[in-house]
DNA sequence: AATTTACGTCAGCCTTGTTGACTTTCCAAG
DNA sequence: CTTGGAAAGTCAACAAGGCTGACGTAAATT
């Protein structure tokens, strides 16, 4: 009942039931969402936390250290064990900054790339599929709401990794 | 350009950079979501882990442990940890089934409900906020695309906690 | 009577987060 | 040129919260 009035003066979505149902959503979702890449990870060395630093050193090659640790929002000391294994492994090269030699600017190695593939395929594979059941106008209010959850901090930090964008 | 393509037809929506925009949008927004109620745990004895334990207890209440673990998708050696302190401090019951005296119902004491609340006023006012922000069709979508991104079995999970809905 | 189920528990391990302290390197300002 | 502070790395210790394996008990089922 009252199906049709979504036209922005009903607040029945606003009811602490329909909260609690996105709620659960999210954890349910997000559930999903990491299952496939925790499937390929586990057994190698690897987990969670390596994929995210791949990832994002995917995204934007030649970040520094600390700009990684804003994005992630963990310490140095746990970041650093993770990144030390990377390098370690040849799956990631940490290049003494130019301008500042402080820095390190982070790259993922051929072989960093080819996990990275094989990781992001997975996880995309399935947003894929969940996007073409959806629709396009579902996607479009999916990443709306999303974004409206996020920090402020965070919203910058995802919005900055945009360019490029239709 | 093509902004207004979002009759069905259009596939734009699912190239590899839309994709991981959705990947990246899932993941600052759970870091969002999870936010407020590990602020108030933190200081407390408690994690993410004791709220999802109380969130679920409280959402289904009298519940058995074998229940929530298919929910939670733990060890019993782990929610056993987590639902020992609760049971201990007070938070919940854990009453010998009726039945099947084997089982244990769950209950949140007066005590419980009251951390429970205290989470759960937080958490839904972040979603409240999103919800309000993206609209009543966006909310729709949001939900729509996080259904499509569980697994089957978490669906069912999800989809047999709606009992009530509108 | 034997087996299975539901739950609890002990012991030990791993990942990934934390704090605190300390060093090295380097840029930039005094 | 010296010095203060930022950037990075590292060591140590710890905690939360996952995991496996083994074992025990009570109750239900066969």
């Amino acid at each position: 009942m009252a199906e049709g009035n979504t036209g922005g003066e009903s607040l029945l979505f606003l009811t602490d039931e329909q909260l609690r149902k996105g709620i659960e959503a999210m954890f349910f979702a997000y559930r999903g969402f990491t299952a496939d890449p925790d499937r390929i990870l586990e057994g190698m060395d690897y987990g969670r936390a390596h994929h995210r630093a791949i990832h994002f050193i995917h995204r934007s090659p030649g970040t520094t250290v600390s700009n990684l640790l804003g994005i992630l929002g963990v310490t140095k000391q746990s970041l650093n064990r993770v990144l030390r294994t990377l390098i370690d492994d040849g799956l990631v090269e940490a290049r003494v900054g130019k301008d500042d030699k402080r820095e390190r600017n982070l790259h993922l190695t051929a072989k960093g790339q080819e996990l990275e593939r094989q990781l992001s395929d997975a996880q995309r594979a399935r947003m894929r599929a969940a996007y073409r059941a959806a629709g396009p106008a579902a996607v479009q209010g999916f990443r709306t709401v999303l974004e409206a959850m996020m920090d402020p901090e965070m919203r910058r930090q995802y919005q900055s990794l945009r360019e490029g964008e239709k």
